[in-house]
DNA sequence: ATTTTATTGCGAATAAGTTGCAATAATATA
DNA sequence: TATATTATTGCAACTTATTCGCAATAAAAT
């Protein structure tokens, strides 16, 4: 299963390079200046997953978001689960440089970590006020 | 809008109660002795989600899952976020006591937390040795 | 230049959850 | 107790997100 380089996967890990949000599919369909099918980008996706590129978030309303692996700092150090913040209202999920700790009961074993937390950004809550 | 009695309320909330897992629709209707029709049972759910009887856990797989809120203990006190533990091995979702603590960045309001670890329990990774 | 096979687009399928509507039944009221 | 009110239910249809099969395309290797 050799990777090969194509303008899809390009384009789409550009985007998610160049945000500062978690994207979801149709985000991305939307962003993109080049016409990619749905399938195709869920495919890219995932292929990114796999190789630890990208990460997966699963939000609250079931749909999958998907950000780059270490943003910005050292992009050698290996990714570490952190929470995501969902802002309800304007709809964006990012990372929070806050790593998940949590004591499990004995016997269990994490491998890994789906955390978001709902409610409102930095920017709305001051544009509500 | 107020709430009746019905046979199909007692059934989905005795099976919540005495079920140690999160459960998701299709759980509770394979393992209800009564016939509910799906769509009553999310209706039957999401109302007590309101109530504040039980509360909604969204796992990595995109699905709800549901389970009663402040279980054993002093069921007085308001239920606080906590953390939930999804077995890839046994395919259950419980909720651990592990309260979810999480320093947000200034100006961030959390209104709710949905945070779900994936790993292997206690039961399934004591079988696997 | 040719071969190999990873990637893509398309359409169809799957699966979870919701919604409109008419029928039913729990509860309030007379 | 009989009647009226309206919350709840079942059913079928719908929506939305994601996946899958398959044939066509195009990277990369030879
Ligand atoms: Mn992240
Ligand atoms: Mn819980
Ligand atoms: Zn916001
Ligand atoms: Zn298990």
């Amino acid at each position: 299963m050799n990777r090969r380089n194509t303008p899809t996967k390009e384009a789409v890990l550009n985007l998610l390079m160049n945000s500062r949000n978690a994207l979801s599919q149709d985000a991305i369909e939307r962003q993109l200046d080049i016409e990619i099918n749905r399938a195709t980008i869920y495919r890219v996706l995932n292929r990114f997953c796999e190789d630890g590129i990208v990460h997966k978030i699963v939000a609250e309303d079931g749909k999958q978001y998907f950000a780059i692996c270490k943003k910005c700092e050292n992009p050698q150090e290996v990714i570490q689960p952190h929470f995501h913040f969902r802002c309800l209202s304007c709809d964006t999920i990012e990372c929070l440089q806050v790593p998940v700790e949590c004591s499990v009961p004995n016997g269990y074993e994490v491998q890994n970590a789906n955390c978001v937390l709902t409610g409102t950004c930095n920017n709305c809550s001051l544009l509500s006020t």
